[in-house]
DNA sequence: TGCCAGGCCGGGT
DNA sequence: ACCCGGCATGGC
């Protein structure tokens, strides 16, 4: 299955590094992986200039703050009451099983950390293999809407397989290599947004049509 | 101006 | 095991 190696190298071509993740902690990239769950990316940069702003984006601060005032700053990010759940769900997990460390939480075995990340109310498949990818550097591809939709539209995988078959595909296809992980995904976000669009059914000049 | 954006949960079938 | 309604702001 080199194909995917292909197709990687088709959207590098074209769209060049994505510099990703956004953010500039740790910490700041998993709050950010729980903010834009189905949102625009703008508008959590919002947000979390919010907390920038009144000096809060620490998990103590965050920890220690009024669900109002959370929900408050959060609010461009949309969702704003399910997500402060989520938030302090997450952080109240993250001060109990590592005292607030990401040095701590990224010691722990891949595997096992996944399945915590996963218990918590509020993470599921996407946000936790964003926060193992781009917040602890580990090798987990992430799949998302415009992963899904570019393999389907272009005859790789079935829009309907699950999330899980869908990462195993490159789990069993590619190098697990953080950097690649890391490019790749944010490329299938490029292109998604650029000339895969949803109501398009099909686009001309996309890189992994041109030629083959 | 309606549609869309880097999902997930809880209840029902 | 799937299916669905709900959640909400801001940009184009």
């Amino acid at each position: 299955m080199a194909i995917l190696l292909e197709i990687y190298k088709k959207l590098y071509q074209a769209f060049g590094p994505q510099h990703w993740w956004p953010g500039d902690t740790p910490f700041e990239i998993a709050l950010g992986a729980i903010l834009t769950q189905n949102t625009n990316w703008g508008n959590v940069e919002k947000a979390i200039q919010n907390l920038k702003n009144n000096n809060v984006l620490s998990a103590r601060s965050i920890y220690e703050m009024s669900v109002k005032k959370l929900a408050e700053l959060i609010r461009p990010a949309g969702y704003f009451n399910v997500k402060t759940r989520r938030l302090k769900s997450f952080i109240a997990f993250f001060m109990n099983e590592y005292h607030g460390s990401t040095k701590r939480m990224k010691g722990e075995d891949t595997y096992s950390l996944r399945n915590k990340l996963l218990s918590v109310n509020g993470i599921g498949p996407e946000t936790a293999d964003s926060i193992l990818l781009y917040a602890l550097e580990k090798p987990v591809f992430v799949i998302d809407a415009y992963t899904k939709r570019v393999l389907s539209r272009h005859g790789i995988m079935e829009h309907k397989k699950s999330y899980d078959e869908f990462q195993e595909l490159f789990h069993y296809s590619l190098k697990r290599d953080v950097r690649l992980f890391n490019e790749y995904h944010a490329l299938f976000v490029k292109v998604g947004k650029t000339c895969c669009k949803r109501k398009k059914p099909l686009c001309d000049n996309c890189p992994l049509n041109v030629n083959g």
